[in-house]
DNA sequence: GTTAATTTTTAAGTTTGCTTAAAATATAAT
DNA sequence: ATTATATTTTAAGCAAACTTAAAAATTAAC
């Protein structure tokens, strides 16, 4: 499998799992950095090789061994992300672009190795899920989108998206890490921010941010 | 730079230090497994590119711009080897092919981390020098291939060459690493075999073998 | 010093992963 | 239901890094 195939089948999976208006060809033009062409290109190249289910102007979907290629990327980018952070201490903003080239030329047996060494850890410095060697990892239940959060309730940051450069300067700047609880208190006002609390104080959150982080509700302490 | 011009470079820096009655672009088509046709193409591509010094029918000789690039692969793919043995504990004789396709996909700044989280080593698994961030290292001097040495003399090992995996499975099972002494009971004899005590005990060692560790001569203990 | 063998280069062609421009199809708007 | 807009596909072509086969130059042999 070259580099191409690694990165396409990786990002129809993750595109495939967070649902969108946009059709997932259309987005992997944004993902990939590629023309439409290139998309049909390389779908009809991989469809021939079983690992994705083509049909002209229909939804792009993985087969099964599809979706093993895919998770096996996604494998080895969060535990490169993970030791970076873990062992090399390297800064969590600088871990994705590494990862999203060592990726590609790590051996199903070094990446094994690198899991042993960090004890099977589940999930990586941006709170994603890490698949484990057969490809299975923990669902995150109860997740959803921090802008669609009802206001004067309590949550804990599951996930961070972390492509974006922006993204995690906002984050360093405020302290936002998986983990991390915070409190809604008003939904988005008419200029695009919300206001949380965190950290003991308020901040107003731009949309952008919103989108970008996960959280889950957890019970009030009255 | 792509894969096939770190490796060009690389080959031709470290072909070039050790003198062969082969000229480099020979050796290249082996050491690169390409065409001849394909050595004389990237050459002139490379040579446009200020890297590499070429003249139809002679021989190839790096720039100092191309020497500085050979270097800087090579120090990625020796910190790698030593990161992978010293950390992750991967057995020497896995390292170097892991290296082979790290030290790519390696950007200054992570291999630099990776230098001193092992404290600037100065020398690999095998007993090659590490190249530091400005390219220098430890010239090794006085060295010589150990069927190049006197009989009834005493050495050290410095270095073993570790591209070919038939002389890691010997070395491991004799012991033999960079660092352990030796002593040459006699010279090759008509089979093509050299004699030598190591670790207690006397063994023949097949011409192959012994063109492939680097050895430096110790006063002898009378 | 010719002739023969070896090495290197040139020439032509292939594959992968892209590109742009156009045509085809699907989706949205009136 | 047409028409307009947006998306996807087809077509043609390009660059990198290879290949094989033939021609040219070098080196070795006699
Ligand atoms: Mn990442
Ligand atoms: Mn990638
Ligand atoms: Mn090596
Ligand atoms: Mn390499």
């Amino acid at each position: 499998m070259s580099v191409s195939t690694d990165n396409f089948l990786k990002a129809v999976y993750q595109l495939h799992s967070d649902k969108h208006q946009k059709a997932v060809s259309a987005r992997l033009v944004e993902r990939l950095n590629v023309s439409g062409a290139a998309i049909t290109d390389m779908a009809k190249h991989l469809a021939q090789k079983g690992l994705i289910e083509y049909e002209p102007y229909k939804e792009l979907r993985l087969t099964n061994k599809g979706r093993e290629k895919a998770l096996a990327v996604v494998r080895k980018h969060r535990l490169w992300e993970t030791f970076l952070v873990q062992v090399l201490q390297i800064p969590w903003e600088k871990v994705h672009g590494e990862a999203e080239r060592l990726e590609h030329q790590t051996s199903d047996y070094l990446i094994d190795k690198i899991d042993e060494f960090l004890d099977y850890p589940k999930l990586d410095p941006h709170g994603d899920p890490i698949p484990d060697v057969k490809g299975e990892m923990d669902e995150t239940i109860n997740e959803m989108v921090l802008i669609a959060g009802k206001s004067d309730a309590d949550f804990i940051i599951t996930r961070v998206q972390h492509h974006d450069e922006d993204l995690m300067e906002f984050y360093n700047k405020h302290n936002i890490r998986p983990g991390k609880g915070l409190r809604v208190i008003s939904k988005m006002d008419k200029f695009g921010f919300i206001s949380v609390e965190m950290n003991g104080s308020t901040i107003a959150l731009p949309e952008k941010i919103a989108r970008s982080l996960y959280v889950k509700p957890i019970a009030k302490n009255p």
